[in-house]
RNA sequence: GGGCUUGUAGCUCAGGUGGUUAGAGCGCUACACUGAUAAUGUAGAGGUCCGUGGUUCGAGUCCACGCAAGCCCA
């Protein structure tokens, strides 16, 4: 019986598939975890990703990446638990339920209850979770499917809960507002997905001023800035400019009531104010009336030279004047001098830049209180002014005699167009217009007109948005930006620069942490309020949810618990109908939000496990994770959603490493995507490759933070290349084992150092790999631990070890050679299933089985296995050095026997190669290999040339490095004189270990080791030369080498006849040849023994005729040849 | 508009701290091998290192400004 299973045909999808179940019916992954019971522990975390939609291509190089790292740490010893997730709630899993439902958000509640909605949105989250498991097994990422955690769970939910508690009572929890789209038609918030739905963008005219802001302290001087929207002016308590930008103070006249004035703005800017035409005027000339207004610059500056100055309110609004520091310049580091005067006008209630920078400068805006004492902008929710404002703007509309199309009392002033007065009316005047005319009059304009410009409109109303303060629940993560950025600095990210940029930047200038969504499908906000909004409970738990409870009951606040007879579902309605009691008696009602989905994900170390309320001493053990992955858009997602709430209520890093992996795109670099139709289907390709060369193509092929170009090209030559020569060697090693009934027996293997020279060599190179992979996927780096492997199989096991090797396992009988040389390929082929079996696991687990099958000592899987370390003392680095000579100097000669001018084959024996040596140990590092070298290039010696021969030509150049820190600028004349050197100089300073050199008029010594001595020359021999090894060809056919050629030739194509007759190997024959000329005949009576051993002839005769004979073509002539078997 | 990433042969990618002639695989061309054979080997051709400036004796590598592609944010 064969003890070594022979392959014809590999079929990688079928090996992927038996495998598979394979473990499966082994419980091999549950082994390889409870085996490390007790072991240290290497943590990971999965990034739950959505089923309500089909896993892509790209899901194949996420969770690969999540697999390797922690089948290489089980190997190396470490328990790593792995348990799935979900993450179910959030907009998609909504916007895809109303669509199929066909209802928009205003119809919840309506056309169908939240209960009915909600239990919609349950299905529908996990309907694709029998896909994403399927492809999870196919691709042997192993996680724990049997328990994932669920992010719409009670318990989850529960741990949510007691983690946002945890921040309520460190006060990191509070409600403030944030600048949102807002429609005052609609009367809701917009999300940005909203306003990224197409036709939400639309060209609109709008009235703009460019304002004048009158400066304190100075006479007639103003800012001037621009707005699309004039009704923010009156909440204007800021001016921002570009702090690097160039201003210029213009001396000129107001356009529209002529009084002489200084203006203030970009220097860029001018062009789009003055009329070059007027340049030239002379400002004492200026009539009021005249077309040409004449200006000058009196004076330049930066912006930072405005910063600080105090200018007047603009609408001198009693109840809206604000202390100091309003109503200054401050920096935007948005102001551009695209458009504009380069100087923006800042209302914090109406613009998110605006609120930000303001708060930063600790500038006020401008609000009034309502009843209940809150502060609220001046325009209300359906988009009118205030009567504050209203009142102020009625009587100015008098005061300088303005009609309109109406009568304007203090409450009539919409902004934008959020009346339905008729547009059409001649005497029409909006808001914006009314504001225009007043400034004007009031020679606070110095440009009105009408600009075009792109602006977002609400999809249900088509009425233009506004951007609008509304109540949001914050986490006040500013708070611990320090420790934030500090701890981030302990955590090793791959690439680093995602760390140190993307994430780090994003943490310098942190914002809080906007935790509301006015959804329907999602984690409540577990905080209940009394009306007037004086007293809050934040509840933490279940349990404490059903204290309160119990007392609103009792306080006759609540009728009954709405789950009263039913499973607790933490979801709206029912947190809804959870009214309870204040100290004072009051109802108090949950704030309606949800919290954001990030929320959700970035709690996943604690709500995984039901932390605090269960598995506390699991959750001890598995934290912080030692590795995760995600793709680099997770960046600001869940990478930072962990690092905060870890940071903030655990005072820990959630990850000590983590892969920011890239997109993965189609071939040409596109995004894929189906409606174009370049999407692959990782169903399909598994089906067609299998998953090995899939992973391992991903792998290894770029960096995976890099983008990769997704060309089934590439897992084809992966498949080919990679797995076909690791097969190629292996069906090799299996055909001669068989035949020889050689069987690995760890306990009677032959010690290394009693093997061939070869065997040594293959055995260090592969104690390196071994190191190498170890270093690269200590520092998570699996492409280069991929390339390596890849490298070592093809190049060097396959290439050069078992080609060298060849004959050592068809030659002759068992003996201990032949048996060192089976030992040595089965370790290599063993180790490399170790190696591989994290990035191809499947493939490494057939392969491990079909070299382990006859084996006693094998386990069930090789994922079972520990990790054999490198062997430090098999590490042979003169013995590596010697055969990298020898590979290259192969190559040299091969290279020159290929020469056009040359052209000798290698079945030709040639009598010698030279080659110069300058020192011993080079000499002695070929020497050790010159037996290899002769049989793969067939000569039949190799001579050193050394500095003895007297023939030698030398060559002298700078060693650049070296001088570079010695000379700097005088580096040219030095090279200049090396280059120019004769045999004469070279001598000198080899003798004298020093030379004096003439350089721009001074001379310079230089040291031997300033310089490289080299030869690449030997006089009368055509030579080739690689990186300072030199070699040359004797290529003189003597009378016996031409036998000998004519003697292979002969070999080769009786083999040939053998193959074509059908002969076995060990078949015998005898041989008839026809009668040559004499050299073909002397050659074939000379070379007798060897043609007779190579061919397994018996008998060898030169006959006159050949009976029934062939004609063999022999290059330069024809041979009459018969072969016959014996 | 801002932050970050990428750009090297037809394609996919390597190229510590600047240093002599910029490499590999695939593909292409030619050849060899024919006892690993639907396998394999060898050699060759192929480059504006995205562009422009700068620093330097010397730049694919460092700096500045651009261009192109991508991601995230506004």
């Amino acid at each position: 019986m064969k003890k070594y299973q022979e392959f014809k045909q590999v079929d990688y999808p079928q090996i992927g598939e038996s495998i598979l179940q394979y473990w499966k019916e082994n419980d091999i992954f549950n082994k390889s975890v409870t085996q490390r019971q007790g072991a240290e522990t290497f943590t990971f975390f999965e990034g739950p990703p959505s089923a309500n939609g089909t896993p892509g291509i790209h899901h194949v190089m996420a969770r690969t990446l999540k697999d390797i790292f922690c089948r290489y740490k089980t190997l190396k010893g470490f328990q790593v638990k792995r348990k799935g997730g979900w993450d179910t709630h959030g907009l998609p899993v909504e916007l895809q339920v109303e669509k199929e439902l066909g209802i928009t958000k205003e119809d919840i509640g309506k056309k169908i209850t939240v209960e009915e909605y909600n239990r919609k949105c349950r299905e529908t989250v996990m309907r694709f979770k029998n896909e994403w498991d399927d492809l999870t097994e196919k691709i042997g990422y192993w996680v724990d499917l049997d328990d994932p955690y669920i992010t719409f769970e009670a318990n989850y939910i529960e741990s949510l809960w007691y983690l946002l508690q945890q921040l309520y009572k460190k006060d990191l929890l509070y409600k403030g507002y944030t600048i949102q789209p807002y429609s005052p038609a609609a009367g809701t918030g917009l999300s940005s997905h909203e306003l990224n739905q197409p036709g939400c963008y639309r060209d609109v005219k709008d009235t703009s001023i460019t304002a004048q802001f009158k400066l304190k302290n100075q006479e007639n001087t103003y800012i001037l800035a621009w707005t699309t929207t004039p009704w923010t002016l009156p909440s204007n308590s800021a001016l921002a400019v570009g702090e690097n930008l160039d201003y210029v103070k213009v001396q000129t006249f107001n356009p529209y009531t002529f009084e002489p004035m200084f203006a203030i703005l970009a220097k860029a800017r001018m062009s789009a104010y003055f009329n070059p035409k007027a340049a030239d005027l002379a400002l004492e000339d200026f009539k009021g009336g005249d077309k040409l207004i004449p200006y000058q610059i009196v004076e330049e500056f930066k912006g930072k030279d405005l910063l600080g100055l105090e200018y007047e309110q603009l609408f001198p609004i009693a109840e809206l004047n604000l202390p100091y520091p309003a109503f200054t310049v401050v920096v935007g580091d948005y102001v551009t001098t695209e458009d504009g005067t380069g100087i923006v006008h800042l209302a914090k209630a109406f613009g998110a830049d605006d609120f930000r920078t303001l708060v930063q400068n600790n500038i006020p805006g401008v609000f009034v209180k309502d009843e209940a004492g809150n502060e609220i902008p001046v325009v209300d929710k359906q988009g009118k002014f205030l009567s504050v404002v209203g009142t102020y703007l009625a009587a100015k509309m008098k005061e300088h005699a303005i009609s309109a199309h109406k009568e304007f009392g203090p409450d009539d002033f919409f902004v934008k167009n959020y009346t339905n007065d008729d547009e059409s009316n001649k005497e029409y005047k909006n808001t914006d217009v009314i504001i225009s005319i007043i400034l004007k009059n009031e020679n606070k304009a110095f440009k009105v007109e009408k600009y075009e410009h792109s602006y977002p409109h609400c999809w249900r109303t088509d009425k233009p948005i506004l951007y609008y303060p509304l109540e949001s629940w914050f986490i006040k993560t500013t708070a611990y930006k320090d420790k934030l950025v500090a701890l981030n600095k302990t955590i090793n990210w791959k690439p680093e620069a995602t760390g140190t940029g993307r994430f780090g930047n994003w943490l310098e200038n942190l914002v809080d942490w906007n935790l509301s969504r006015s959804r329907f499908w999602g984690t409540p906000l577990p905080i209940w309020r009394t009306e007037d909004g004086l007293e809050e409970k934040c509840i933490g738990s279940v349990p404490e949810l059903q204290a309160e409870m119990d007392k609103a009951i009792a306080a006759g606040v609540m009728e009954k618990s709405p789950w009263e007879g039913k499973e607790m579902d933490l979801h709206r309605p029912y947190v809804d109908d959870v009214v309870l009691v204040s100290s004072t008696g009051e109802k108090m009602f949950r704030e309606p939000d949800l919290i954001d989905v990030w929320f959700d994900s970035g709690a996943m170390p604690y709500a995984q496990w039901h932390y605090p309320f269960e598995n506390q001493d699991i959750f001890q053990a598995n934290y912080p994770a030692d590795y995760i992955a995600e793709g680099v858009d997770q960046t600001r997602g869940w990478f930072f959603t962990l690092h905060a709430i870890a940071g903030m209520l655990f005072d820990s890093v959630a990850f000590k490493n983590v892969i920011a992996n890239g997109l993965v795109l189609d071939k040409n670099g596109n995004k894929m995507s189906k409606r174009l139709g370049n999407a692959i289907d990782p169903f399909k390709t598994l089906k067609e490759y299998g998953p090995d060369a899939l992973r391992w193509y991903m792998l290894s092929n770029a960096n995976p933070w890099d983008n990769l170009k997704f060309n089934l090209d590439g897992v084809v030559e992966v498949q080919r290349r990679f797995f076909g020569t690791l097969q190629n060697t292996y069906n090799f090693f299996a055909l001669y084992a068989n035949l020889d009934a050689f069987v690995y027996d760890t306990n009677a293997s032959i010690p290394v150092a009693k093997r061939a020279e070869l065997d040594q060599w293959i055995i260090s190179k592969l104690q390196s790999l071994i190191a190498e992979v170890e270093g690269a996927m200590d520092n998570y780096d699996a492409t280069k631990a991929t390339r390596a492997i890849m490298n070592f199989t093809v190049d060097h096991l396959s290439n050069w070890y078992v080609r060298l090797a060849r004959k050592r396992f068809w030659r002759g009988e068992m003996n201990e050679d032949k048996q060192a040389a089976y030992e040595t390929l089965y370790e290599c082929l063993l180790s490399i299933t170790q190696l591989m079996s994290s990035f191809a696991p499947f493939y490494a687990d057939w392969l491990y089985k079909n070299l382990t099958a006859s084996t006693s000592d094998a386990l069930e899987s090789v994922h079972l296995t520990d990790w054999k370390s490198v062997a430090s003392d098999l590490i042979d680095q003169e013995l590596e050095a010697s055969m990298d000579m020898a590979q290259r100097i192969s190559s040299l000669v091969h290279s020159l026997r290929k020469n056009k001018d040359i052209g000798i084959k290698v079945r030709q024996p040639l009598q010698r190669i030279m080659i110069p040596v300058l020192n011993e140990q080079t000499k002695r590092q070929i020497m050790h290999v010159e037996e290899l070298i002769k049989s793969e290039v067939n000569i039949k010696m190799v001579e050193y040339i050394d500095d003895t021969s007297g023939i030698l030509v030398k060559n002298a150049k700078p060693n650049l490095p070296v001088l570079g820190k010695k000379l700097g600028p005088k580096m040219r004349f030095v090279v200049a004189a090396i280059k120019s050197w004769g045999q004469e100089e070279i001598n000198t300073i080899e003798k004298q270990g020093k030379i004096m050199v003439p350089a721009d008029g001074e001379e310079i010594e230089l040291l031997l080791e300033e310089v490289l001595i080299s030869s690449e020359d030997i006089p009368g021999w055509s030579v080739a030369t690689d990186e300072g090894l030199t070699v040359a060809l004797d290529i003189t056919l003597t009378e016996e080498l031409k036998q000998e050629g004519i003697a292979r030739d002969l070999v080769n194509r009786v083999q040939n006849l053998r193959k074509d007759m059908g002969l076995e190997v060990q078949d015998k024959v005898h041989i008839q040849v026809g009668k040559q000329e004499a050299l073909t005949d002397a050659a074939i009576q000379n070379f007798a023994g060897y043609i007779q051993t190579e061919t397994q002839a018996l008998t060898l005769e030169v006959r006159d005729q050949v009976e029934g004979a062939i004609a063999l073509d022999m290059d330069d002539f024809e041979l009459q040849v018969k072969v016959t078997k014996a």
